[in-house]
DNA sequence: GAATAAACCTGATTTGCATCAAAAAAACTT
DNA sequence: AAGTTTTTTTGATGCAAATCAGGTTTATTC
């Protein structure tokens, strides 16, 4: 097995590792805290041992007492309807925040398990509340992120109630390409954390709907797959079908009436 | 002064309408924070001149300044798809919160529009922080706030990405009908704000669907509709509906067998 | 490394809802 | 009050994706 760019970050999150070093802090922190500040974040801060795939942070039903940051790995948020079946909410990966929207309840309100072996930086609400206090930029940080969720749930909507299967899953991959090349991984080739199963579960598709698209995409050169290994061959087109939520291909007739 | 009943306040916004003596305060506000400091989050608040129906109280693209509480009326969140289509995103009534989503954004990332009169009261958001620097209470609701829309949006995915037809307009009414409920009108009579057309967007379905399912839920007793207006008839059924995501209508065995 | 289980893919069939079409009822206009 | 537009309802048809069924590949276990 080729070890990777990052790697060593990911994979040794002994009791030593500090925000301070930590190569996800720019992604996770408020960018203006100085190092005291951080210092101060820090100490709160628990790393738990790392999580084996299937184990869970936490269950739908836990009391609520901390918010997660995923170092390495990746989590899944799910919820169980009123039959019985799992409804993933979200997929958590490295530098992302789980378990913001338990915040104003007595216990989670989803579950959250590791997809694969997961480390996580555990932060105890109750404390970074009193550290907000003092420090707006930190107050600030959480607003974000909170905020940003609620945009990308919006999305999510807009996605479920508007799109095809096509477009569902071309959305997924360029917004799972957006999220890796973020944190430093190339935005072209990168691994599922997830299965088909579950990819489908989150995109309101049936597995077989999910695994027929992947080889209608492997068919016209958007993709190619191997297994969970995904290599985005043709961004462009995926993008342009990830964002249309209509079947017109929406050429762009200035440029394109020079050729014709 | 009448705290019960709550029709007079809704409807005579003046400029002297105060926090203090507001029937939507426990709703809006943190139930602990004291007279004072009631005070000074009032001095910060606009109330605005009611909207009418149809007007705009911020586009999407707007720069991002403000919040707002609903005092009477209500509002629709909507954005615009890649192909120009209307995508509803959420529906507010008084006591609740417009514009959370921006808060990490230069711009509001939806556009808000009064579907009847409306009055609202402005907070400005820059201004709201400085305060919640002092009033960790007043903080904590911003918070609670979000989190409560991250989960209505959770359970908004799993409504789209689960539920059919029937079961996304049960959950909608009774939904609808606890707002009310929580805000001292009837859960069992009241009026729609928004057209079958806009449930349809909202819920994933087309106009057409929404009107039908409306008719079958009134052949089988489930609910009277007169145009806008909708009685429930049957909320326990109602309920089951809404709650169960597949077609199961899940009979409580040990109760029933008692009499078959 | 054989056995078993889980995940994945592919084809055939069914179905719930969208779409199309068109009438009926409300809601505005003048 | 008559005319116009918009909204709502109802019916007929088509289709995208679910479901069903079977086979294949990839993990996991002993």
């Amino acid at each position: 097995m080729p070890k990777g760019q990052l790697k060593g970050i990911c994979f040794h999150p002994s009791k030593e590792t500090k925000c301070v070093t930590c190569s996800l802090s720019s992604l996770c922190l408020p960018i203006s805290l100085n190092f005291e500040d951080i210092d101060q974040l820090d100490k709160i801060i628990k790393r738990r041992q790392p999580l084996k795939k299937g184990e869970h942070l936490f269950h739908q039903g836990d009391r609520f007492d901390c918010v997660y940051a995923v170092r390495s790995g990746s989590i899944k948020n799910y919820a169980m309807t009123n039959d019985g079946e799992e409804q993933i909410t979200n997929f958590h990966l490295p530098s992302e925040l789980v378990g913001l929207d338990g915040i104003d309840c007595e216990t989670y309100p989803v579950s959250a398990k590791a997809l694969e072996t997961t480390t996580v930086c555990e932060i105890p609400f109750a404390r970074l509340e009193e550290l907000a206090k003092d420090l707006p930029e930190l107050r600030n940080q959480v607003l974000r992120m909170m905020s940003r969720e609620l945009r990308d749930d919006k999305q999510m909507m807009m996605l479920l109630s508007k799109k095809n299967a096509e477009q569902r899953v071309a959305t997924f991959l360029t917004n799972l390409s957006a999220r890796f090349k973020r944190r430093g991984y190339s935005p072209f080739t990168f691994r599922l954390p997830m299965s088909r199963n579950e990819i489908g579960n989150y995109l309101g598709l049936a597995v077989e709907t999910v695994s027929r698209v992947f080889t209608r995409f492997q068919n016209s050169d958007l993709i190619a797959v191997n297994g969970k290994e995904v290599h985005i061959l043709n961004m462009d087109d995926l993008s342009t079908l990830a964002g249309l939520p209509n079947d017109e291909p929406k050429l762009t007739p200035d440029i394109k009436t020079a050729e014709g």
